[in-house]
DNA sequence: CGCTCGATTGAGCCGCGTCAAAGTGCGTGG
DNA sequence: CCACGCACTTTGACGCGGCTCAATCGAGCG
């Protein structure tokens, strides 16, 4: 938002700058690295050193339940920030979803100057909030929603991150979707079908969608 | 933990101080209030203005999806903090689960304590983890998990947050327990009863359970 | 061209929601 | 002290949505 650039769930761009705003005048230069389709950025339980931030190309959180079911936590698209949920230690795994590249920064550069500096512990404090309400809200959708509502709220979801807020390339494959909105690959896709029989998306490919009819999204969304 | 007083999740005592801590030597001073059963201690949409600790008794959070049917986002004991997730609007409503003394202290307060000294800073970043942390941890459980093994973990849960680790008093009744695990209440009995039925646990009544065998109930869980 | 991986489609089944009816505990008033 | 009413809980019967298993389809690539 703003000039700061510190919003963790904004990124409509496909390529963004690699540096991580924690106020005016006060931007953290990161380190680019690149990652490929799959590749493990961090694990649950390493030490968390970094904050990242997606500079191309996107990125999923995972945790896996005692079973041994993975459920995907988040998306982050280009502009977002993650690897802010922990403490001394990650309680979760991330991983490229497309190839990427990541900006690191120092969690000790962060911590420090978030100590010395108000404004930018407010900024940390303000990305937190808002990683703490995305993670309500999918808390409400998995508790509280159908199949069809799921890929509804996802897809509505995607498109207000995007540019071209009609058209949506997806960088995830239909496992990982199912894997977010806890469901299978086989309901997700009929709930895609469905949706393409209704004339409320068109799939020109199974990557791509275009929201034909938003309204009637936002209707099946509530259900 | 320690010497702070800032637990977010662990608050075994029936009844704690009033006051929230922000750092060794930094104690804010809250006002108690006393809510009764059911009545709201703040809404969705209102001006975030304060930061709220419960004192005794027990809160619920909650959110609406857009059909109606509610979604227990967290349940908070003595001792917990809660009122943090949200910018300048609550994006959520708290009610009281059963009477409850709750202390409270002006936002404003905190932010510019925070902003001046940088421990208190990380206090407060520290239980904004920490309540991600749950949040990440029921989207799981809510994503990932039948039935029973729901209702297993937030027996586990609870016992942890509880001095007698296998005796728990429940503040809440089961509509409450089948909103928070987005089951329904008939559900919810069936799994208690099952789990009576197979020594796991006993129920002198409906809101007091003895946890006969911890391990039963962790291995349900796992499921 | 044929292989492989992902996506789609179909058939059948099961867990949990729905609806309905007792059962239980507690507070209130007679 | 007991009778009644109300709110909450438990239990049962049944239906449906989404999971499982299996086959087919389609696109990218060697």
């Amino acid at each position: 938002m703003r000039d700061l650039g510190i919003e963790t769930s904004g990124g409509p761009a496909h390529r963004v700058s690699d540096s991580i705003a924690l106020g005016p005048g006060l931007v953290l230069q990161g380190t680019r690295m690149h990652f490929r389709r799959n590749e493990e950025v961090f694990g649950e339980g390493e030490a968390a050193e970094y904050v990242y931030r997606v500079v191309s190309g996107a990125v999923r959180t995972i945790r896996f339940s005692s079973d041994g079911r993975r459920q995907i936590l988040n998306f982050y698209l280009p502009g977002d920030i993650f690897g802010l949920e922990c403490g001394g230690q990650h309680t979760l795994s991330a991983e490229a979803v497309a190839d990427a590249e990541i900006s690191l920064v120092r969690r000790s550069l962060i911590d420090t100057i978030a100590t010395q500096d108000g404004s930018a512990a407010r900024a940390v404090i303000t990305m937190m909030q808002r990683q703490l309400q995305n993670a309500q809200e999918h808390a409400l959708v998995l508790g509280r929603k159908g199949a069809g509502e799921r890929v509804a709220a996802f897809l509505l979801q995607l498109a207000d991150r995007v540019t071209s807020q009609c058209e949506i390339d997806l960088p995830m494959s239909r496992a990982d979707i199912a894997d977010y909105l806890a469901l299978t690959i086989e309901t997700v896709s009929r709930a895609f079908t469905q949706m393409e029989r209704d004339k409320t998306i068109s799939l020109p490919s199974s990557r791509h969608v275009v929201v034909r009819d938003r309204c009637a999204l936002e209707l099946l969304e509530a259900a």
